[in-house]
DNA sequence: TTGACAGGCAAGTAAGAACTTGCCTATTGT
DNA sequence: ACAATAGGCAAGTTCTTACTTGCCTGTCAA
């Protein structure tokens, strides 16, 4: 089992949830299309394949066989995990200043 | 810039946030400490930097100095940007039956 | 039945990420 | 001034990940 945050840091496959978002139940071979043509991402058919096994493994794509076509579904919901776990701004100390909170600091 | 899907894709990191959640405004140290305590995680000093690094590249945690010491805070404010790009679920195709939602074909 | 289409499997390669190792700088306390 | 504390820098190592290459298995249409 991959986990969601593997899942989603590789750039193609967050475009493969976005396109699945745009038209979801897309083949293989659709999906390869799609993304060389709103996206540009001229991955192969293998990479791509891979890349849903990935997002299937953990839980964001669902799979269906239909002839000799296997459909995708994307499931974001294993997604609201992220927002549970780090909800919204909660601070436990003072900031301090709000205006000075400098990345780096300043000589 | 390192993006934040690749910044929380790494379950050190994810404990860091964790912890300065928890706590926010610690020195390496003490995160160093805490996290060998509450997390389990054994990594060293330098390896925990170089996390803290990745983290503040990409806008998740903020430093500052005070004296010999340096403090982190977190802000992660940056996340919002999965749940505005993945917003719940909006099918935009009927998911045909609701229960019938298989992972794998069945013979 | 034959061939084209859609996809799967597995080994190998290459790039990147995480971690280590060794040494260096700056600040504080005595 | 000197030592201890808190952290930084950079090269090297190892492990993971993304991608390729080559071939194989089903399905449908003529």
């Amino acid at each position: 089992m991959t986990d969601i945050y593997k899942a989603i840091a590789d750039a193609t496959r967050r475009a493969i949830l976005d396109e699945l978002v745009d038209r979801d139940g897309q083949t293989l071979f659709e999906l390869c299309a799609r993304l060389a043509m709103r996206h540009g991402i001229a991955s192969s058919r293998q990479a791509i394949s891979q890349h849903l096994d990935v997002l299937a493994d953990a839980g964001l794509v669902h799979t269906r066989r239909v002839g000799r076509t296997k459909v995708h579904y994307r499931d974001i919901r294993p997604l609201e995990e992220i927002v549970t776990r780090w909800p919204a701004d909660s601070p436990t100390e003072t900031p301090d200043d709000a205006a000075g909170q400098g990345t780096e600091e300043q000589p």
